[in-house]
DNA sequence: GGTTAGAGTATCTTC
DNA sequence: TACTCTAACC
């Protein structure tokens, strides 16, 4: 019996459908919670067993990692498979896959480093300030953006020369031109290079692409909707004359409009490919009637979009709840006491998310669980892999990877503090750019560097790291012995150890998992069969941690750090993350928060209909998260960038009747009729029927006295190095508390309680 | 060259 | 509010 036929009672008629269409375009319109991913596995099982494709002939690909590696684990069972997929992996991971190995065709070296945000900023300012172009009249992150437009639009530097519309745009050129050359030298590449280079490599190099068009006849791509113009591009270029591809996505479900992705990619996908088989899949698998009801009313508002509407057999269920309460902190109350109910009444924490528009929302959430010891953890926000000293760690890592990495010889050079400075880094700079060699190597090799003067020392200390950190690259040793031999080398640990502060403790438990990370990796580490060189292992391991960890999402490390309760490890915990982070999840019960006008929709989309469309989607993914019970909830006045803000009740709550609530209103100005709106960080109160006038609120929070502490705010205290103080403040770190104490010698510092007595 | 305090400013979402 | 940048001081 073929596969398919003793599968067929795990599929609906639709998706049987899509699994079956194999050959030729499809595009899957796939509604939230419909089963796209088990089309997308049971295609390829099909294709495999029943049609004797073998798997490097498919190209699956995703947006996350997590989506990817999801994909892999159910293709692997289905068809007991034990193999890594490696063409089953995201966009990104594809290019530098290609590029890893194709890349020196193009100029791209093989132990190229991936640039972050924070890193493309620094070069862009870099070569702003060479170019003398100050950036008090060009915004970077204004040139930073119009570049990511040109790289979205598969155009390199010199392609881009004849699409100048504006001054503007032959200042981002110039930036652009010098940004390119920048990151050559540091044999770098961002983000968006993975997929520009990958693009310029296949139509380059004819040869090779005619290889990898025999090789994938199968395509499959993921989230279709948020492909941007170069993923599209790209996916044509890998596309061969059979036009065997299979897009899987949902209009409604588009909601990274503002980082490039284009929702006509999915709207026009039939229009492009005329002999396309349009399926839908509509059936939800995952909410009740009421909940979709609610979906179904908010996304038919839009206009630009598929027809379809979802329906599910499962009964109406409880009624969605909804809290309109005075205040941030009530909201914050609410819907910890409901979580608290809710988990009372059996319900996993697991199975408990909060969502919100901004990541900024979640800490009074944070705060509220971690006065009621409720765990929980949050996803997004502050990235692991972002923090200080992880990449002050990983730059030295990298820098003996690809000793051209400037931003990672700038970072490790002089961390901790050796006493070189800007000038003396500026001539090695310099030098090192004269001599044509890699900076690492540079320093290594020159028998007299540029004038230095107190960082003599310092640099001798830095070579003798470099010297030993190399050396061990070429050995067999294992890659925890090298990092914490560099730490060792490099005093880092130590100093942390001994600055005795709440922030250095906290960095030293970062790097302690940062540790763990590297032991974990380095033990279920496998060579890639298809990439063989003749480097050691150590390198290989090396470059494949510093790839894995630089292409790493937030969602993707589902159970990293960042945790209310730290100790108490593997407790169930409540979910706390954007919207955004949540696409693709399902939660049982789910809290969509802050439901005011200028927050979601956020005022940026007041005056662009199609970003309020964007918002709307945003909206609808949020509400099909759940799966039981969804509670909404709108605070009338929010503290946003220290100020308070009074703003109106969220559209997208009065737009639905209320027969599908069960409403709670907790205060007596929703009765009033004075209502507001924030922009542009004033507050305007408008009275009914009268003129607009501004008002600054001043409102006190009460402060909170409710802690079992030992301290209390106000408290003297005596700390063994920085003598007798005043407690100012108190916050909860961990399992800790942490004192901002007011010293009479030492001045204002923040320390971990456990270090302060009484006095 | 390193440190720090104060001013200024950005205010969303992130592969 | 919280971060980043600058300028003044050590």
């Amino acid at each position: 019996m073929s596969f398919i036929e003793s599968h067929r009672d795990d599929l609906n008629d639709r998706q049987l459908e899509a699994v079956l269409r194999t050959e030729g375009p499809v595009l899957v319109l796939a509604g939230a919670g419909s089963g796209k991913t088990r089309v997308l596995t049971y295609r390829i099982a099909h294709l495999v067993n029943d049609h004797g494709v073998p798997l490097p002939s498919i190209l699956a690909m995703t947006f996350s990692n997590k989506a990817a590696r999801e994909m892999q684990e159910r293709v692997k069972a289905l068809l007991n498979f034990d193999q890594a997929l490696p063409w089953i992996s995201t966009f990104h991971s594809v290019g530098a896959r290609l590029l890893r190995r194709y890349g020196q065709k193009i100029g791209v070296g093989s132990e190229f480093v991936i640039y972050d945000e924070g890193e493309q900023r620094t070069m862009i300012k870099d070569c702003m300030e060479a170019l003398k172009i100050s950036d008090k009249d060009y915004n970077p992150d204004a040139v930073h953006a119009r570049i990511g437009k040109w790289k979205n639009e598969g155009k390199s530097y010199e392609e881009a020369q004849n699409s100048r519309a504006a001054i503007f745009d032959d200042v981002c050129l110039s930036v652009y031109e010098a940004y390119t050359k920048e990151m050559q030298k540091a044999q770098a590449l961002d983000f968006d290079d993975l997929l520009l280079k990958t693009y310029h490599l296949f139509r380059a190099d004819e040869e090779l692409k005619a290889e990898f068009r025999a090789q994938w006849r199968y395509l499959l791509v993921d989230e279709f909707q948020d492909t941007n113009e170069l993923q599209y591009k790209l996916l044509m270029e890998f596309l061969n004359a059979d036009h065997n591809i299979c897009v899987v996505g949902d209009d409604d479900q588009s909601i990274y409009g503002w980082r490039g992705a284009k929702i006509e990619n999915i709207l026009n996908f039939d229009k492009v490919f005329k002999k396309a088989e349009v399926i839908k899949l509509e059936q939800n698998y995952r909410s009740t009637a009421t909940i979709l009801k609610a979906a179904d009313l908010v996304i038919s508002k839009n206009e630009m979009r598929h027809e379809k509407t979802l329906w599910t057999d499962k009964g109406q269920g409880e009624k969605i709840r909804y809290a309109s309460v005075t205040d941030d902190r009530s909201e914050s109350s609410f819907v910890v006491t409901e979580i608290q109910k809710q988990v009372r009444a059996g319900v996993s924490p697991e199975e408990i998310a909060v969502l919100y528009r901004v990541n900024s929302l979640s800490r009074g959430f944070e705060e509220e669980c971690l006065k009621k010891r409720i765990p929980y953890r949050i996803i997004g926000g502050f990235r692991f892999y972002e923090r200080k000293e992880i990449k002050d760690v990983l730059s030295y890592l990298k820098i003996l990877l690809n000793p051209s990495d400037v931003m990672a010889f700038r970072r490790s050079l002089n961390t901790p503090s050796r006493g070189i400075g800007k000038t003396t880094l500026e001539k090695i700079e310099v030098a090192a750019s004269a001599m044509q060699r890699p900076i690492a190597l540079f320093v290594l090799e020159a028998a007299n560097l540029p004038a230095v003067g107190r960082g003599r020392e310092g640099l001798a200390q830095y070579r003798r790291i470099l010297e030993r950190g190399f050396m061990g690259l070429r050995s067999n040793e294992s890659f925890v012995d090298l990092v914490m031999d560099i730490l060792e080398k490099s005093n880092y640990v130590t100093n942390l150890k001994n600055e005795k502060t709440p922030e250095s403790s906290e960095r030293l438990e970062n790097i302690q998992e940062l540790m763990s990370a590297i032991q974990e990796f380095e033990e279920s580490w496998q060579p890639a069969s298809d990439l063989q060189s003749g480097d050691s292992p150590l390198k290989r391991k090396l470059a494949d941690f510093l790839e894995r960890v630089s292409l790493i999402a937030d969602v993707d490390q589902l159970d990293s750090k960042r945790t209310g309760v730290a100790q108490e490890s593997r407790q169930p915990q409540v979910t706390f993350m954007s919207i955004h982070a949540a696409k693709g999840l399902e939660f049982k019960v789910c809290f969509l928060t802050g439901l005011e006008e200028g927050i979601f929709p956020s005022a940026r989309s007041f005056d662009d209909y199609a970003q309020l469309e964007e918002e709307r989607r945003l909206c609808y993914v949020a509400i099909t998260r759940a799966k039981e019970k969804l509670y909404m909830t709108r605070a009338l006045r929010r503290r946003t960038f220290g100020s308070i803000n009074m703003n109106l009740e969220s559209r997208f709550v009065r737009e639905l009747p209320k027969e599908l609530f069960e409403i709670t209103i907790d205060q007596a100005e929703e009765q009033s009729d004075i209502y507001g709106y924030s922009y542009g960080g004033s507050t305007f109160v408008r009275s009914k029927g009268s003129q607009k006038e501004a008002v600054e609120f001043e409102y006190e929070f009460d402060q909170r006295t409710d802690f079992d502490f030992n301290f209390s705010k106000g408290e003297r205290v005596v700390h063994p190095s920085f003598g007798e103080g005043v407690v100012q403040k108190i916050e909860v770190l961990g399992s800790d508390e942490c004192l901002t104490i007011q010293f009479q010698r030492a001045g204002r510092k923040k320390v971990l309680a456990k270090f302060v007595k009484s006095a």
